[in-house]
DNA sequence: CATGAATGAGAGTTCATTCAT
DNA sequence: GATGAATGAACTCTCATTCAT
């Protein structure tokens, strides 16, 4: 981290993570991330040398899986309601979040990953998001918070309405009123309320 | 639909397709195209002048909003709750089709027009299948099949989480268990269940 | 003249002349004429077969030289100072009418032409010009109404002057005013007063 | 002029000036001044983005106005007259050298820029060229050598003859004779003798 | 005669990538 | 390490010209 090698590949994701908001994915070229960054050509191909290199280095560093989200809110007193409707709020600020945001981007670079064969990262992220939120749910059974049937179907419910938000969003638009009233029939379908 | 020109416009469009499920919006080029057609270059410019607008004509042929497909399903004994799972099933196939399939280039070709300001076509689709999603509803809640307070929200809530599966099934993908899995799913939240 | 064909050639020649005039020679393409003309690519061609045979069929109309002019004004009263008068209003007309005016695509066709080798109807229609106007110089000198040593240098004076302001106009425009000015001072040279 | 930028910059026009020189402007291409230079063809667009721009480099290269040459000829003893002629002698070899003229393409360049309408460059050379001649001429006058009663008329003639003299040299061709004669005329219209 | 679809050569332009400095 | 000039492949688009109908 403290090294110059290190500060500069820094340097140059994070103004080419601005290009990849800005424009999506397959239609950034080395060249915008070089005028991005002010640096030479030659140079960007010392730490780079491809825009799909420097996006994966770029998605390595997101860090916004449901278990991160989760474990930082959890206390003594939280209860799984509490803590579902913090990860939805979080994810509402991601999806609403039109600027800083990688969304449009990422789901080309998976389309692209898939069509190359390997997306087991995003599969990976998939699973371990839907764990993590069936966990909630199953806590919140216990504790007699939540009345479901069917945990996992609901977690991965979740995941697919959050998934499909983020879609709308970037492609319709969506305003936050509408994410509040989507979010609000999710917890309605676990037996809770949103006061 | 008879004469040579539009047989031709034809004929391009179905090649164009292919190349389109194949490598997405962004990726394609004309070239691509004219390679497809077995045209020349100069050929293909009679007919299309932009991947664009042969991308916009090949959507205008598609038609699968939740209208059309609910209407051609109405007979006079169908129930609401048949009708719904009818439209569900329908949209199952469309996502898990995976070579005839558009969803991957028509997100990428939303992505761009957003960008360029004009998403109102996709708008259009969107408000126009909750709307139906929604009269669906309503009528199941007067004839006594359907159990929900917010026919709005559970019509919403439909299209996203069918986005998101769409989206998922494009870019990590899904099993034709997990789709039906979703749909049960759906169907329990409001009070029906899949025999 | 009243055969089908020449008709048509006719037709487009008029039409042709008018894409000339407005987009000079070198600009002009088939596509170009074949627009104008309203008529098929192929039609076209089995008329004419190149943008230079249509441009040097528009030439061989046109009828401008001075001996033209000159002669349709000579009457039994028109004194010669009379007749280089009417020339040079008859030619400052052409220079001023920017609309219906083939000098500036005429210069691109003699360059071209020059640089082909074969510049001759050109300097055919210099020397003719030359000619004509030292005929009038030198019975202007008979009838002691001119005076002037070198009739053959003036009146060469006189057509580059005009091709002068021919190209003048074209390039940086001239007024009216400015062009009967220069008349004025045509005529001086030769002791003569325009009233 | 010493880095190596500006020196490929010079370089790519004079290479360019002999293309112009024997092909016009309006037919030559980018591959045309590519294959002239010897680069390739994204290395002429790092200097130089259409042949308009490159054309117009080499234009504001060149420096014949009449004040430039009348300066530069000036001394204690050179007479108005001497300074004529000396101006005149120079634009002499300008129209005469076929070979190293860029006349022909000026004007199709300055016909295509009146088309786009921006002629002021031209325009104000133009006017100076004239003024300049006009200073002469009064000098002449106030020291008795030249009897002229409309200096700026007088002017204004020549500019246009030379003009109309290049044009012809351009299009029907003229001799070094035919010049002078010329010349000899226009010193002879101000009342001086060519010795 | 007349049409206009079709071809293919060629111009313009952009970029990923290399390499001498 | 770092630069940025240079290359050349690839893409878009336009036309002159042909030819089956």
């Amino acid at each position: 981290m403290g090294d110059k090698s290190t500060r500069k590949k820094n340097y140059i994701l994070e103004k080419a993570r601005g290009v990849f908001q800005k424009n999506g994915y397959r239609a950034v070229t080395m060249k915008d991330i070089v005028d991005a960054c002010d640096i030479s050509r030659g140079g960007l191909y010392l730490y780079f040398s491809s825009t799909r290199e420097i996006f994966e280095a770029i998605l390595s560093q997101e860090d916004y899986d449901a278990k991160t989200i989760i474990d930082a809110a959890r206390g003594n007193d939280t209860t799984p309601a509490e803590l579902l409707l913090i990860y939805l709020s979080d994810r509402k600020k991601a999806i609403l979040n039109k600027k800083d945001n990688l969304s449009a981007a990422t789901l080309e670079y998976l389309f692209e990953s898939r069509q190359l064969g390997n997306a087991s990262p995003a599969k990976k992220r998939f699973n371990s998001d839907v764990n993590e939120i069936k966990k909630l749910i199953n806590e919140g059974i216990e504790q007699e918070w939540i009345v479901c049937d069917d945990p996992d179907a609901a977690a991965r419910s979740i995941v697919y309405t959050l998934e499909g938000l983020k879609t709308t969003a970037q492609t319709i638009g969506l305003t936050a009123d509408e994410v509040d009233k989507e979010i609000e029939y999710i917890m309605g379908t676990l037996g809770l309320v949103v006061e």
